[in-house]
RNA sequence: GGGCCUGUAGCUCAGCCGGUCAGAGCGCACGCCUGAUAAGCGUGAGGUCGGCCGUUCAAAUCGGCCCAGGCCCA
């Protein structure tokens, strides 16, 4: 039995457990975070450094995390935190979204299962329980924010519906209202007959329905080629009644379209031999069929775009003495060559597409349809005749006409309403509008912003800016209670929109006051003062588009907040958010200050399964955030934000949370062996680089190169780079490395050593630098870790900065030099490694094999001592190329290692095995000084 | 159907302005250690670079088509 020297061995030891146990540990952290209110105190550290603002893009205030928000709003809280700790003050507001659709629902599904009916509340009352329910989600939503660790302001988050965001949202309006950005239009929209009201896509369900269908000869009056000439263009819709609206024809400038001369007609046929008509190629057949033509030839054939500039006439035209319409075709890309004619009827006002294309062409949106579903007088031969009563007389009018080629009928999925379950109509109505293309041309401006904005990736400004360039002016009123109220007022006999600062002032300052709500419950004259009656004026009842309501929030915080600069460093938000938030804050600020409300802004991809399938009820593969506090932790989920790539999809699986939560355990042992040997390190054993051994400066050197490679990481958001990096960095250059072979130094070298000196500095120096570069990151452990080497009762390692790095700690060469030096390890650890599989060794300190070495590498490895580096009990080094047999590795010429197995006897202490070992003591001559000095 | 984008070892990522055998870490397998121990060390096996066709003396890298997937439109 050999002698116990254990007691006299510097082993390591902390108080910073392995087990994390994070789902336990971290919500004390949040708990102690809050008493010492952290964030007001990073506020303190960080006064009067330079600003950077992310400002938050509000999550809608429903229902609990799901994967997206979180991967959302920690990739938001890595960037703060490492902002703030590169030097910056990082002010993070988060904010919460209110208004809108989804809550409203949510309140009126409450009252029908009271069986109550939401027309019959007062609208004030409804909002008081819309304002309620947000109010209750977002203390949800901030409660598990704070949990996946995310700091901010969360004592005093901004909300759309505080009543001071109100109030300046309606502010926005009123500058838009002013400069003579807004404007009453009209928009085809989704339309209840029986409800008499205007429904939002998610209040449409779809239900079989078998329709009337008709194929319309819309007679060519100018054409484009001469072929044309005489010929009728052929139009298919299953919505007859919509044919009095028509304003134009859509074709796809990609599709063939054959001239078609009739030969045959069946019995009862409308077609006439010898008309010709133009349909596309690929649907002649079905056309032919249905309109009973037996023999034809097709005359031309043709590209859609060869169509351009050819006018029709209206297949009405002179009925009623009227629809003398000149029909332009026009091209459009939703037109189809798979059923119909594919030539497509437009209506501007009944169809969301024909509504666009229409606006795209300054075409009319006549008011066909009165919002109980009559025609209108403008629609002559009609007026009166219910819309779903109106296909035989349309049917009738078209045949006077000598237009109607073919009917028939069609069972296909149409819109119904979700709560009176009746057939839904599209129906032009009254909307505010933004101009994009009016005097102040928003959309120039907008374009100028994106150019002037910093898009991470690069393909943000691609995608934005294709949309600008084609997106129709933007409708901002919608026909709902839950939002801020187009509050504005329209002359009723002039139909003039009131344009007064000071009522618009007025009516903010009410806002302000009591909530929009003052808008239902005030007395209108309140707002228009002295000057003018309410009786003259309309007050309009919309709501704004939520959509403007997020667009103002760079308003309701940057430039209201004393701590916040506008505009903002930076929004961040998923992909989506082109079309959405960036967009509508963008135009928002364009059309009130003339530039973007951000300087850069960065999108993230999306969530999905580890098949990289998004994430769906139906298919089962959902993963919540807030199963994962339970079974990993927030620092595991924050690992796997920064390892992937988040500008595309990130996948999430088991296996993928596995592998995070593996890398998590290196980062972890890495700190805890640091900080057990860092045990009762005092200052007087510090050392200067100059005085270290080469090994311990190329420690110090790896990382100055880090201490570039961080700041430029963290400022280009590179996160994936910087943590393989310093994983890599833990894993092999640490704990494959340096800590096994300090190791020796560390627990048996007298305390005084120099090499033992150097070690515990440079460990100091790698706690210092890993703890903080880890901590935007690993903002739970690096606490932790931070608290287990400065127990304190207020401390954080939070309030600190990134490390500066000496530059004497740059040693140029070294890096490359210990890269051969570690190449030449490999071949002995090789070497090793075959002794060890013909068991005759175990340790490799039962090792001291002989190294044979080429000139320059005996040259290189002079001054290195290889036994300390390959840990084993000694080698002996021989110039020349070695004996045959000899272990090589190809890749590593110039070394040959013949294994031999250690000679002497094993020191008690160190276990190394060495002639010098006294049989005694069975100490090595190290150890008895060490154990000696110890006893002193 | 249109716009933006992605597809390299089991996983996460490098490489991709064309020209050393396609790299890293993790995981996995095998072994060692038992003084970082629900740790640590060593060695090793894993890739038709989504598929097809082109351009080129030469392609993971350029072009086209197809397949799969994501976001936004329609």
């Amino acid at each position: 039995m050999a002698k116990d020297y254990r007691n006299t061995v510097f082993l390591p030891k902390t108080d910073f457990p392995m087990r994390a146990k994070l789902p336990e540990r971290e919500p004390a952290m949040v708990e102690r975070w809050d008493r010492l209110g952290l964030f007001a105190r990073m506020r303190e550290v960080a006064r009067g450094r330079e600003k950077f603002i992310l400002h938050d893009g509000p999550p809608y205030a429903n229902g609990h995390l799901h994967m997206g928000t979180a991967l959302n709003k920690i990739l938001k809280d890595v960037i703060n935190r490492s902002q703030q700790m590169l030097g910056r003050d990082a002010v993070y507001v988060p904010g919460w979204d209110c208004h809108g659709l989804p809550i409203e629902w949510q309140i009126e599904q409450r009252y029908r299962r009271r069986g109550k009916d939401k027309d019959a509340v007062p609208i004030v009352e409804f909002r008081r329980e819309c304002r309620a329910f947000a109010a209750e989600w977002i203390e949800v939503q901030k409660r598990e924010f704070k949990r996946l660790g995310v700091i901010g302001d969360w004592d005093e988050p901004y909300t759309t519906m505080a009543y001071d965001a109100e109030a300046v949202i309606y502010r926005e309006l009123g500058r838009f209202l002013l400069s003579g950005q807004l404007y009453r239009g009209k928009k085809s929209v989704m339309w209840s007959v029986v409800e008499k009201t205007a429904l939002a896509e998610a209040e449409v369900e779809y239900q079989e329905v078998t329709s009337t269908t008709i194929w319309v000869r819309f007679p060519l009056a100018r054409v484009s080629r001469g072929e044309l000439e005489g010929a009728s263009a052929i139009i298919w819709t299953t919505t007859p009644w919509t044919i009095p609206a028509n304003r134009a024809i859509a074709y796809g400038e990609d599709i063939d379209y054959a001239l078609v001369e009739v030969g045959e007609v069946a019995a009862g046929s409308l077609a006439r031999p010898g008309e010709r008509i133009l349909v596309a190629e690929t649907l002649l057949e079905e056309v032919a069929a249905a309109a009973g033509i037996t023999a034809r030839r097709i005359v031309a054939r043709m590209k859609g775009r060869e169509l351009a500039g050819s006018i029709a006439a209206h297949p009405l035209a002179g009925f009623a003495d009227s629809y003398r319409f000149e029909i332009p075709l026009l091209a459009a890309d939703f037109v189809s060559a798979e059923e119909g004619t594919g030539l497509v009827h437009i209506a501007p006002s009944h169809g969301a597409e024909d509504f666009a294309l229409g606006q795209r062409h300054g075409l009319e949106v006549p008011d066909t349809v009165a919002e109980d579903g009559r025609y209108t007088d403008e629609v002559p031969g009609f007026v009166g005749i219910h819309v779903f009563e109106a296909a035989e007389p349309v049917l009738e009018a078209l045949a006077e006409r000598g237009n109607l080629l073919a009917r028939g009928r069609l069972t296909h999925s149409y819109p119904h309403s979700w709560r009176s379950k009746a057939p839904l109509i599209f129906r032009a109505t009254a909307q505010w509008f933004i101009p994009m293309d009016g005097p102040d041309g928003l959309r120039a401006k907008a374009l100028r912003a994106i150019d002037e904005t910093r898009w991470v990736p690069p393909q943000g400004r691609n995608r934005i800016r294709a949309m600008v360039e084609t997106r129709p002016d933007w409708c901002v009123s919608r026909q709902r209670a839950w939002g801020v109220p187009i509050a504005v007022f329209v002359h009723k006999r002039t139909g003039e929109v009131l344009r007064d600062p000071e009522v618009v002032e007025r009516i903010a300052g009410a806002f302000e006051e009591e909530g929009a709500e003052a808008w239902w419950n005030r007395d209108p004259q309140e707002f228009l003062g002295d000057r003018y009656r309410a009786e003259d004026y309309e007050k309009v009842e919309d709501i704004l588009d939520v959509w403007f309501d997020s667009g103002s929030t760079h308003a309701i915080v940057l430039e209201r907040r004393a701590d916040m600069t506008w505009p903002a460093s930076l929004y961040l938000e998923g992909s989506d958010q082109h079309r959405g938030w960036f967009q509508s804050s963008l135009l928002e600020s364009c059309g009130t200050r003339g530039r973007a409300p951000y300087e850069a802004v960065l999108t993230h991809g999306f969530v999905v399964d580890a098949e990289g399938r998004k994430m769906s009820k139906s298919l089962g593969n959902v993963i919540s955030p807030l199963d994962l506090m339970k079974t990993h932790g927030a620092d595991i989920l924050r690992l796997w934000v920064v390892s992937a790539d988040y500008t595309e999809d990130i996948r999430i699986g088991p296996e993928i949370l596995q592998g995070q939560a593996d890398a998590y355990r290196r980062l972890r042992n890495t700190l805890r062996y640091i900080l057990g040997n860092l045990r009762d390190f005092a200052e007087r054993e510090r050392l200067d680089p100059s005085e270290m051994p080469e090994l311990d400066r190329w420690v110090l050197h790896r990382l100055w190169e880090f201490g570039r490679m961080v700041p430029r990481c963290n400022e280009d958001f590179d996160f994936s780079t910087l943590y393989s990096a310093l994983h890599n960095f833990c894993a092999n250059d640490l704990s494959a490395f340096y800590f096994d072979v300090r190791k020796d130094a560390l627990y048996c070298d007298p305390p005084d050593s120099i090499r033992r000196r150097a070690a515990r500095t440079v460990l100091d120096h790698l706690f210092h630098c890993l703890v903080r570069w880890l901590a935007p990151v690993l903002c739970f452990t690096a606490e932790e870790a931070w608290l287990a080497r400065f127990p304190s009762e207020e401390g954080s390692v939070h309030l600190e900065l990134f490390p500066e790095i000496p530059e004497d700690w740059r040693a140029p060469g070294l890096a490359e030099r210990w890269e051969r030096i570690r190449r030449v390890r490999r071949v002995i650890t090789g070497a090793l490694e075959r002794e060890r599989k013909e068991k005759r060794i175990g340790s490799s300190l039962q090792a001291a094999p002989v190294v044979h070495l080429a000139p320059e590498l005996a040259t290189l490895l002079e001054d290195v001592d290889l036994a300390e580096l390959a840990i084993t009990s000694g080698i002996r080094i021989e110039p020349g190329e070695g004996p045959e047999d000899a272990f090589r590795l190809p890749e590593v010429p110039g070394v040959a290692v013949v294994p031999e197995r250690a000679r002497g006897r094993k020191c008690a202490r160190c276990w190394r095995i060495l002639e010098t070992v006294d049989a005694a003591d069975e100490l090595c001559p190290r150890c008895r000084e060490a154990v000696a000095l110890l006893a002193a």
